[in-house]
DNA sequence: ACAAGTTCATTGCATATGCAACAAAACTGA
DNA sequence: TCAGTTTTGTTGCATATGCAATGAACTTGT
């Protein structure tokens, strides 16, 4: 005699949202990120701060932190690493000691002359395989972006 | 006198697919596993396997991996500390001795029973939020989801 | 029947991550 | 001026994660 147990409110992972967008940033960035990894030995967080540098010349950790969806902490192990790898350096802000500023070494814009057109290829890619869903997705993502900031 | 650097090609973060999907996904999930984290001390993949568990009964490492966008050392080790707070209970399977049968104990319905509402709510708040912009998104996912697997 | 190969789950190890604490520099206001 | 506060960046510590190796149970082919 099995007692019936309390019924539980019927629920799938696969309609809900916030696991549909990680799976989806998961697969998307998988490809790519291998790639990077396996060529150039680089993260994640490492890529990105890589690519506001080369979008954006000298910053501070915090312009990262600001601007990339990173913690501070992040950005500044992620630095670090360059730092060691050679790819970006670090100055002080004389006008203000707190604040440092990185930039890409001569090797980090070379590394990333080569970078940079894999991720645009990976883009336009995406953009072709899916189509008109891609503008849909898009158009959601714009929205929810835009109310996260 | 300054030597110009090799131009690098023009990249904008803002607008790299994988990027947005990351940051959205974070977005979305942020408010509610951080409830979930402070009230219950559960993990996201622990939450995967709760929720496939609560939707699918007996379910071995195998069938949650295939299905919940998990590798199976992270099943196994979610299902390890939900073993050790009482949540899920883990038998033998007679027919396949390699294969584990893991299901949800009492105290762990009594939690789904809290949790699963509050899931529910959540994605009932974020479809209203984002109205059209909502369906577009997830028309989007649905080809992204689909190419995927 | 049984050696070789596969599947399933777990774990050791190195590294990554998140949080909170910290130190140094700059700002604030009385 | 200068004690208290805020901002910036780094780091210690505990935990989480990813990979590869492992071992146990099953399957396959001859």
């Amino acid at each position: 005699m099995t007692e019936t147990p309390p019924p539980l409110p019927d629920f799938d992972l696969y309609g809900f949202t916030p696991y549909r967008l990680a799976v989806a940033a998961k697969y998307t960035s998988e490809q790519l990120a291998r790639q990077y990894r396996d060529r150039f030995g680089i993260s994640i967080p490492e890529w990105r701060v890589l690519v506001h540098l080369a979008h954006s010349g000298k910053v501070s950790v915090r312009d990262i932190e600001a601007r990339v969806a990173m913690e501070k902490y992040e950005v500044s192990r992620a630095a670090k690493r360059l730092r060691e790898a050679g790819l970006i350096e670090r100055k002080e802000n004389p006008d203000d000691r707190r604040l440092i500023i990185l930039s890409l070494t001569a090797d980090g814009q070379k590394m990333m002359a080569e970078l940079l057109p894999m991720a645009k290829a990976h883009q336009a890619e995406l953009e072709k395989r899916l189509g008109d869903a891609f503008k849909q997705l898009e158009a959601g993502l714009e929205a929810l972006l835009n109310e996260a900031k």
